[in-house]
DNA sequence: TTTTTCATTTATAATTAATATAAATTATAT
DNA sequence: ATATAATTTATATTAATTATAAATGAAAAA
């Protein structure tokens, strides 16, 4: 299994502590956080950790294609580890934001409508089945 | 051909000047605008205008289902009046945003992965056209 | 080892989109 | 006319993000 540490060379990152740790939270915890829970969660295991290193971080990051930013909330943005291509599902209720494996057409085209496609973002927003179950519960 | 007056009192809306004239320039320039540039257009022509009317206006129709709201950019929201579903392209050159008329297979249905869905939004992202076409220009 | 250099991190300030609040205005109903 | 309520406006506030510069730390050169 490759070290985030190795994952980050790979990519031409120097892998600083901070770095890994990031990187290891977005990998570790699926939950597309903002910038501020990423910060939040490490600020307790690193106290000297500033807002700023992850904001720089999560930028470099992205640079080299380690994750994506998602812009499925109106008020701030959301990231997430990169992996395989897919889409995104944000509860109205909770606010939960959830991975959809759902087969995008698009995903393989080079254009559309004559404009180069470079990144594609499907997003769909409801309400997530957990709070449709604790609706139920509540009658 | 309803008049905008019209648009708004059918959806419930009273229909003061303002509301009227946004909801025209919205119409007429389909070009996905920020608050600002909704406001800085109109400005010209209503000088008493101000920006929070802008965003109460955007919010009020947007509840009645006039426009929407897109999140496509990752500085600002942009909005559109509400025509029939449909995706959209923006371009990371020139910044411009277009309607893509493609089809989206899950235009029609009620839940994925058993979340409820409510809304749709599809963002390609890359060069548009016009971009394309410019660069070749200037070899 | 010591020094130098450079990248990274951190602290702080600045910017800006969006929201909240309250006063002023306008329209509507009594 | 007057009172009431909705709307608009001005102003202040919040909060995400970016910019700037100082502090730190690690790698390279002497």
């Amino acid at each position: 299994m490759e070290t985030y540490k190795e994952i980050l060379k790979d990519s031409g990152i120097k892998p600083t502590f901070q770095r890994i740790k990031i990187l290891e939270f977005l990998d570790k915890n699926p939950i597309h956080p903002t910038v501020d829970m990423i910060y939040m969660a490490l600020f307790k295991k690193v106290p000297t950790l500033s807002k700023t290193t992850v904001y720089n971080t999560l930028d470099v990051l992205r640079q080299h294609a380690l994750v994506n930013v998602l812009t499925i909330s109106e008020s701030e943005l959301r990231y997430e580890y990169a992996r395989k291509p897919h889409h995104h599902f944000m509860c109205k209720k909770c606010g939960s934001i959830f991975d959809v494996d759902v087969g995008c057409i698009y995903q393989d085209s080079m254009s559309i409508e004559d404009h180069k496609i470079e990144e594609i973002q499907g997003y769909f927003k409801g309400i997530c089945k957990n709070c449709l179950n604790n609706n139920l519960q509540e009658n």
